[in-house]
DNA sequence: GTCCACATGTAACTGGTTACATGATTGG
DNA sequence: CCAATCATGTAACCAGTTACATGTGGAC
């Protein structure tokens, strides 16, 4: 239940309509945790049900017409409730270590080049993160409600360092590694 | 698509019946994939009508039977196919990430108590991977084809400890950070 | 014989994904 | 007026989750 969630938090931190925030969801808090357009339509409805947000200005009634949300203090009193409660952290589940222990029963073939195309990925991604660090954290100067987010940056920059650390280190094994086995 | 690829892996390993194969995805391969047992028998189903595994020995025919199974060719050569096949990394998708980031927004009230319990939990949890490790990879000998499990296994500390190291950053922050906002 | 653990399953629901539909606005 | 783009939505599907159902075999 984390995408209302998600939705919530982006549009306290700017009212915008549906269109506005999947485009939002393909940066910013979509750097972890993606929706799709259909996905915030869809939340975005129930929200509006539950009186978690409100549309905006003027009745605009239906389809091809830029609807608006806010959030209500009902909105984020849930948010704040949301946040603070407890939730267990959620075990890793990724495919790239699945495949990997496949090969260890049914051999190596064709998945160094993958490992190569995801070491690039990883480390453009990385590249990205860091840059966004330049640009919105100057050293020196978080201001205090800074700090939170750039720590959550820090986090994308720390995981993206440990797959090209990773991917690397299993590419060396790899050439080590006796041919297709 | 990863849990029949998973499943399947986990038979050539060892051929197992549902609830075997259950258990051994509370460990092993469910550390970075897991699964219920509900999820388990239906896959099971669907692998054994696509010809890709068959129940082992004389036939028991339904419920409360012990039924084992393993790997066809066929299945094999699916799981070879999948290994092999290029897919994309999938963006992190992180709950506690979400919670900073609407932290930020609604204040820190009540987030300090989890961060502390995550971080013991993921201690926890790397000082039972590196115990796997004392255990299944002494320094020195590995097999090669241990070296592709213990790869896997070194993904699995590397990433508790970016985990601990994050919260224990984290902490330090909502330390010096001002009550409650 | 009854209870409990073992073992296999069904059903309903939820969140995320893919494909498609529909209306409004604008530039040529 | 036509095509492209902006914008909102519907429908079908799939994987994962939760709750429950059913049968077997052994301990007492």
């Amino acid at each position: 239940m984390s995408l209302p969630h998600a939705i919530l938090t982006a549009l306290l931190e700017r009212p915008s309509s549906g269109l506005e925030l999947t485009r939002r969801f393909d940066k910013s808090i979509g750097y972890f945790w993606s929706a799709t357009h259909q996905q915030i339509y869809r939340e975005l409805g129930r929200l509006e049900a539950e009186g978690y947000i409100r549309a905006l200005p003027a009745e605009q009634p239906a389809r091809g017409q830029k609807k608006s949300y806010e959030v209500l203090p009902a909105g984020r009193a849930e948010l704040a409730r949301w946040t603070a409660a407890s939730q267990d952290p959620k075990p890793i589940r990724d495919v790239m270590l699945l495949r990997l222990r496949a090969a260890a029963v049914v051999g190596t073939d064709g998945l160094q080049a993958d490992l190569r195309r995801h070491l690039e990925l990883h480390q453009r991604q990385l590249a990205e993160y860091e840059e966004i660090q330049r640009r919105d954290f100057p050293p020196g100067k978080d201001a205090p409600e800074d700090r939170l987010r750039h720590l959550v940056l820090r986090a994308g920059i720390d995981l993206e360092t440990f797959w090209t650390q990773w991917l690397t280190h299993a590419l060396q094994e790899f050439g080590e590694l006796p041919e297709g086995s």
